[in-house]
DNA sequence: GCTGTGTCAATATAAATAGCTGGACATATA
DNA sequence: TATATGTCCAGCTATTTATATTGACACAGC
């Protein structure tokens, strides 16, 4: 299954190469002769793969059983002997392509990262962290604004792509997305969309730099749930802080107004009725929260 | 065949009965028994299409020879019973998603336009309208910026979807397309972006907002035969004048500047060396010169 | 040179997708 | 109501894409 072979990063020629010389697993088959893995499988396989990636070989961690298996991947992380995990190797490619000013690269490596980890692990490790790191990099003067705003365009670009790859129920509960009047950094807004999309939202995204009175017709016209606004910065937080309680007032009631990303801690405590988020987890977890009991 | 019922705009089923019930063409089959149709096929349907959409009803026109036909479409145009273009029809739809603020919807229609008519009539005929129309509509206060960017996202969201699923030879010539510094709107770079990919260009599209030097080193990076910069807002013609002289002091002499965008008749005369884009056309014409002799 | 390991090629098969036919049905319009 | 036309369904066939198998080859490290 293809599926393995993304997750595991094994090409699927490995893959059989390995069943084949050393049953490493035994999966079942389909009626039609094709591999079908268990979850045990693609642990045992992940864990082969790290183990591998630890500098150990192939044939003789091969018929390891699970238990021996897990205590060796342990033992050689203890010993800082195990290669970073997979989501970090990816976010090393990632920000050396963004450093050579390389878009294409950059694509690709998203790409697999995103099918290889999936789309959570993907949004919190490697996604997140890019972009903390081009900025503190942008800081320190080691990449232009070139770089950044290259980087930007792709990264927007992946997250749209894992939007439309989801399919979203039909009787989904609906968010907004936006930024305030004054913000152009729209990528905090973007992976918050792609992460609520994933969570099963549908998902308006607006865009960075709106007045209070246009995310609220939007979120009247959309009859959303959910109201999710990115700060990222913090010079801007006292007309953020304005602009946040303009919006809370035109709100209808029911509708929750959630903050978040990187410029909230400039804004000091929130108003009543106006929740911050934490962080992409809290996000998720308040998403669950507002999507009431039926899901 | 799927790209006849998509370039006429007929589904399938449609196209299938008008073949059993009326005979409109009657194309050849592969040695599976799939229907093969010629260019002449394609022309009596497309003519058979604008006449139906004039008001006629296929039946009679169903018998008319390719001759026949072409007269009475003509006839029909003159007298204005022709319905616009299928351009012109995606153009309206997609302006309605925009105003009713349906980002899905908006992005469905552009999606189906670049299937029906092909990119460059989709970038000149529906996209290039499209954000002029947004543009006026949004002056006149008619829509809200939350319209126009959600808008935005979409439409730069399909123009990086067509950018990644063509196919770049690999020795094809280079570009650097950004907006230079104090300009906002990216629209017009991906725009051309898309349409140089198009063309067989490999683009680094660097994006808004970019200081001269930073231009100017991606495009030593990438070694690119030509640099091209959109110019949007008239309001920054001003500094606009003076980057693009930045930046043409710093660019490799033998590399070629182009500029374009709304806010060029601003500028008034561009200084020698700077070439000043008058609108898609041109600059597809201007790639083809610089492509050089290879090509 | 041998071993362990990844990759590739040729050929065959499975699964998925797209298309075909014939017929039923819905809807609008005269 | 009758006609014209678009849409949908069920069951079947083509075409395409993904996998499987086997055997060969490349290459690093001992």
């Amino acid at each position: 299954m293809r599926l393995v072979a993304e997750r595991t990063g094994l090409s699927p020629d490995v893959l059989r190469a390995w069943e084949r010389r050393y049953g490493v697993v035994n999966p079942g088959r389909s009626e039609g002769g094709q591999r079908l893995y268990s979850d045990a499988d693609l642990e045992r396989l992940t864990l082969v793969v790290t183990a591998v990636q630890a500098g150990r070989s192939v044939g003789p961690t091969a018929s390891l059983s699970l238990e021996e298996l897990r205590r060796l991947v342990a033992e050689d992380a203890e010993q800082g002997t195990a290669r970073p995990t997979l989501a970090t190797d990816y976010l090393e490619l990632a920000f050396a392509a963004v450093a050579n000013l390389a878009p294409e690269e950059l694509q690709a490596v998203l790409r697999s990262a995103l099918l290889s980890l999936g789309a959570p692990s993907f949004l919190d490790d490697v996604v997140t962290p890019l972009l903390q790191q081009i900025g503190e990099a942008w800081h320190a003067g080691e990449v232009g604004i070139a770089h950044e705003h290259a980087a930007s365009a792709v990264v927007r670009g992946v997250l749209a792509w894992l939007v439309d790859s989801l399919e979203v129920p039909e009787n989904a509960p609906r968010a907004v997305v936006a930024c305030l009047a004054g913000e152009r950094h729209e990528l905090g807004a973007a992976l918050a969309t792609a992460a609520a999309t994933h969570a099963g939202w549908r998902v308006a995204y607006l865009g960075p730099d709106l007045p209070a009175a246009e995310i609220a017709d939007a979120a009247l016209r959309h009859e959303t749930a959910v109201v999710g606004v990115s700060i990222i910065t913090p010079e801007n937080a006292a007309s953020a802080r304005a602009e946040l309680q303009l919006l809370r007032g035109i709100l209808r009631p029911g509708t929750a107004l959630l903050a978040g990303g990187a410029g909230i801690p400039a804004l000091g405590p929130l108003d009543h009725g106006i929740t911050m988020i934490r962080d992409l987890t809290h996000w998720r977890a308040l998403l669950r929260v507002y999507a009431g009991p039926t899901r």
